[in-house]
DNA sequence: AATGAATGAGCTTTCATTCAT
DNA sequence: TATGAATGAAAGCTCATTCAT
């Protein structure tokens, strides 16, 4: 009577994994303290209280979807970055790569979104999100501009100022989608973006250089 | 002999004010649900119930908070770019200057933070800044950059893209100081950051140009 | 500079009564809880505090209401009942010549309303006006129909059974004027009641006596 | 192997009518704003958040209340008087019957006195309780007198007075014994009161008729 | 593993009452 | 005498969490 024991067992394998995308969706959609575990449950089609079969408790289930989505990006971009010790510039391409790859799939733009609205509350999410994506990112980046520094292909310039340069644009754009565009406004295509600023970046806006 | 019916206006008077002032700590430190009323009362000097002397609801203060931070911010910025319709690359250095005025005072960040995280929550609230704050600044910024590509001093590309470039960075530093910066860490210098990334964008980060 | 000392004087002394006017609009509308302190006061023209100094709580107001309508009332009617010691008959017509004009003025009718709507949460003011009013007038009607039976002039009954058939349908149009008339209806003419009600009463309905 | 769901469900569907008693209960004592909804729900054996599982509010409870109240009286006795199209007399006195029935059941009186005293609170329930029971009751009443006066049984008045002549009493007696009456009291017999009114009412109070 | 009825701590909000002026 | 800003206890309501089934 029972159909099948296998797909059940593949059913609850997949379960924490389903509620941590309703809540993500939850989450970013009415932030920590506003999203009800019920909301979450019926997000992932089960009932309230089975939620707590799987989470003990509703901020358990933020850490782990912090932490799901710590795992999911941090190491493997760094790793591009890190490994690339050709042409600095190229590099820089191929980190803009990344993010045209992050911007055009808005659900990655979920945990970030909920990191930054709820750093306040809970500052531990905050610390360990700088660690392990922000300043693993940050560092593999800046090691790159200072080597094209020391290569006499870039400028010299605080590499920290040159980040922001380089990826605030895109933070913006993430944070423009999820917060001020609306429903049926275009959206500016990602390979457009990177690769625009990335041309400003490299080469200026103006026509003629040489400004003070 | 009526002499302290006037100080007592006048503290009458500021109430609002110091409501908001304490509000805006409570929403951007624990997020709208988060933040609770005593305590924004408390921030205040003032006992819960005297909160709704003044404000409504808890609902109507963030409205407040966020309208009287349109007020003050949006129309005089946009006016000292459109009024200035000499030399867009003096007029970008003018906006940037603006840019570094608004880094170097935390306080101002604190209205789009809330707005930023509470979004998801109130959709009119993020409406209503990005009609009387972001459109304005966005659609002034578009002009002056269409204005230096029809003079040839711009290159050309997607004004939206080029706005992105140019103020991505400073609303990432915001991000960043409201949300990831440690209390004790250093603080990225505002005027460093804003007159380098200038730098950059009108002048490129390469030493040799015309990269494809 | 004082217009007038006397004037104050007058004003000053008429202010418990004004009050206790404005209170009882307020406890008729809305009930004892329902009613706010602030309304109650701006009803007399008067702030908020000040209504304290005439009164120590809202509890007393109602309590000072109540005793109010208790000495108005009670005891004068009760003297034109039993100094009456002709005719019973002629003796019923004045007792219904009173409620006729009771009737007549809807203001009269507060304080009942109130007594009934409260007495489960003041049971001491329902126990006095039940003394003070309801069991004086009752005593005296009971004492009024008990000689009439004696004197052969009306059946032999249970006089609290005539008392209800007396004056129920008299304290059934008070409720019906204050609960559930509408606003533009048609008020049924107080005199029209009491006379067609004692003609029933004395008479009966039926046009052929000698019903089981 | 499922046997106690049931027990569950059962216990379920009953827990919106144990709620109602028990509200019922509470704002008879305590009026409507005076009744705590944590009273409500002990009265129940329900916690406080439980009630609201089964309604939205405490304003629904009293408008739930009122409803089933509604529902359970009107209809009934309104067909029971206009089915009867005999005698005049008998109806008035099938009619008399179903007063003495519900004047000896005082849980019956819970509605009609949260109604009385609701009234300047929740207007439209007063207007519910007018249309849906009293306007029923009183039109079927009118319409009864009417032809017995036709027949040339009653004697000719305003239909409206001699309603309130003869139901008026039993409204009386509901109020009395929720509002007056003392715990230890002896209560006047339903019957005795129903039958003894309908004979003042039918035959008149004097032993010689013909009173002006 | 799953349900959903039930709990109760905790929040927003109200309002009688006080008090400095 | 009068004001009205301020208080704080108490109430309605929500929702994360538990538990019997």
């Amino acid at each position: 009577m029972q159909a099948s024991p296998k797909l059940r067992q593949r059913r609850a394998d997949a379960r924490p994994d389903e509620i941590l995308n309703a809540a993500a969706r939850c989450f970013l959609a009415c932030g920590f303290s506003g999203a009800k575990v019920e909301h979450i449950a019926a997000g992932a089609g089960l009932s309230k209280g089975a939620v707590y079969l799987y989470f003990k408790s509703k901020e358990e289930m933020l850490r782990a979807l912090i932490e799901r989505g710590v795992k999911r990006v941090a190491r493997t971009a760094a790793d591009r970055l890190d490994t690339d010790n050709g042409d600095p510039i190229q590099a820089l391409k191929e980190a803009a790569g990344i993010f045209a790859q992050v911007l055009s799939k808005p659900e990655l733009f979920v945990v970030p979104r909920i990191v930054i609205a709820e750093a306040g509350n809970f500052p531990e999410i905050a610390r360990l999100y700088r660690d392990e994506v922000i300043d693993v990112g940050k560092g593999a980046l800046e090691r790159l501009i200072k080597r094209g520094q020391v290569a006499g292909v870039f400028v010299q310039m605080d590499p920290q100022v040159v980040v922001r340069s380089l990826i605030g644009p895109f933070i913006m754009q993430m944070i423009w989608r999820t917060t001020f565009e609306r429903p049926g406004e275009e959206t500016l295509d990602p390979e457009a973006l990177v690769s625009g600023h990335l041309d400003i970046v490299l080469n200026g806006l103006c026509t003629r250089k040489e400004h003070q």
